[in-house]
DNA sequence: CGTGAAACATTAGCGGC
DNA sequence: GCCGCTAATGTTTCACG
């Protein structure tokens, strides 16, 4: 995916729907004085470009029953390979050699819990954000998923207390 | 906000929402099979209810500039009241006495390159997700604000190597 | 919940700067 | 190249059965 050119107008449109990404091309193209098909024409190039990479909705978990947000830090296994029938996604033949690093990635794909995970600089390898309805959820999620994975060695986990800030929208002005 | 009644159709309408914050509400009603009005009615009630917080474009942060992800915990000061000149955020008088939380939560609200930000179990008391360009971003950002505020003593850094999974999507199925 | 009609929005083609 | 017009098509929205 090439770089794309972008000028002061595209970037007002950006943070237009970054905000707001419902917003109508027209009161788009209203808010940065333009007409409305060199407006679309832009959002067009931008989506393909893939500046931007979606449109979602943001929904309140607390209102649906995922009350608790955890950070869990994973130091996985270095040597070796991951035992047969370890890995539940997608069902490698056992020929196939993998590190622990593909297993784990794959594992984590496939766990709805895990709502973000970065490879991370420092001690721990992974970080993981997780969604959970509640401390039980938490703990089997724990015990049958994440230190039952055989590239695992070690977890520590944080838990969320309270939401300061949280934004999708990217500072770009 | 009242907690508000959700049966199984809202939570279809809520799990294609938040994957595709675009689709027309007629493209909606046709996949869970219903005419177009009564569907309109229940997002309009679930947006009223603060089920669905809003829509946003998601955009890529590569492309904009934004090559460094980075993890921030941070512990605050517990004893004692911040410093006069201290709050940058909105210009307390002299007189109001705030806690060191009330005046980190406060600075963290005014920068831009923190995109999250979570009171946390454990040793550290806040984690802070943090947008820059580079390191020389990066370095600004916590020589100039993090390390100069007045209510932090200590801070412990993780950067982002890759992004293994990524969503905004929550859980509900 | 569904129907239908009015108001509104999207989008492709074309001419002009 | 990028803008803005127009006209056809598609979508939202609301009163009513």
């Amino acid at each position: 995916m090439a770089d794309i050119e972008m000028d002061a107008i595209d970037r007002r449109i950006l943070a237009i729907l970054q905000e707001n990404g419902r917003l109508s091309n027209q009161e788009i193209a209203e808010r940065i004085s333009l007409s409305p098909s060199p407006c679309l024409r832009r959002i067009r190039r931008l989506e393909e470009g893939g500046v931007i990479c979606g449109y979602v909705a943001l929904l309140d978990a607390q209102k649906l029953g995922l009350g608790l947000l955890a950070y869990v830090n994973v130091r996985l296994e270095k040597r070796g390979v991951p035992l047969a029938g370890a890995n539940q996604a997608g069902g490698n033949p056992p020929w196939a050699r993998i590190t622990h690093a593909e297993c784990f990635r794959a594992s984590v794909q496939t766990w709805p819990e895990v709502v973000a995970c970065h490879a991370m600089t420092g001690e721990m390898d992974y970080l993981l954000r997780v969604r959970v309805e509640d401390m039980a959820h938490f703990s089997r999620f724990m015990q049958e998923q994440l230190l039952h994975h055989p590239s695992v060695i070690d977890v520590k986990t944080s838990f969320s207390l309270e939401t300061i800030k949280e934004t999708t929208a990217v500072p770009i002005l």
